[in-house]
DNA sequence: ATGCATGCAAACATTTTGCATATTC
DNA sequence: GAATATGCAAAATGTTTGCATGCAT
């Protein structure tokens, strides 16, 4: 058989292109629809179905993480890398990725001793910040 | 000035009590549409909106768990008292409930260490259980 | 030239709300 | 009897999909 296509043959457009530069440009979680007003007021001509289809692909592709807020929506930021998770102000809605070992290890052990296998975690911290 | 009323008065109404002996009944997470279908299976003549309305008010003074599902929807599970994370089984669904004095030290700490104050958190784990 | 990508509008699904009526206190 | 709770239908919201057309390859 001929080569297996990695996933779907991702086609490089100017709309494509153009929420990446966006996502790429922030530093914080913003939901679909924030990131088509930032790229309507940038006259990047994007339509929203085009940037849910596009920060799906990226999601999937892991090119950018992908939260749900407390409203219940989708809300994407570049992925710094590694696995983190998030420290956020729920009055300002700033975010702070963090790390740790700590619960990295906890999470593991206490799946393990319950007989979990293949674990992994997801984990939102939630307080007011400094300047709030 | 007159005794201030704790909330708002909350009255014991049929279908307020349905929804609870359905809740409690249960042992895991269902949304508010399952709890209506099981009072509609039930002949319990409880609309949707007020089973809506009851776990929210539930959920308000901590009766129940509420948490989104993947899909964006909130679940509602009887809640057993104290804080409490869940390991969650991916394939089958199975649901156990899982407590760590750890994770609670490392989210507060980390969360302080970056200024955040008032803090809470929202873990869940998931993994394949031991039946799967 | 082929076929994935786009975008509009319409479909969808979940949750909320307005308001008249029924019920609890 | 006063005030809250209910329930229907309709609104609101966020997201997805069908399909004709456009564009990258």
């Amino acid at each position: 058989m001929t080569a297996t296509r990695n996933h779907t043959a991702q086609r490089r457009t100017r709309q494509r292109t153009a929420v990446e530069e966006i996502v790429s440009a922030g530093d914080d979680f913003r939901t679909a629809q924030q990131i088509h007003d930032e790229l309507r007021h940038a006259d990047a001509g994007v339509g929203l179905t085009t940037v849910y289809r596009a920060l799906q692909l990226m999601a999937d592709s892991g090119e950018v993480d992908a939260i749900r807020n407390a409203d219940g929506e989708m809300s994407y930021r570049r992925c710094s890398g590694g696995h983190h998770h998030h420290l956020v102000c729920r009055s300002c809605g700033r975010t702070v990725e963090v790390t740790g070992p700590t619960v990295e290890r906890w999470a593991k052990s206490i799946a393990e001793k319950n007989g979990f296998r293949d674990v992994n975690h997801e984990l939102e911290i939630f307080g007011t910040c400094s300047d709030c």
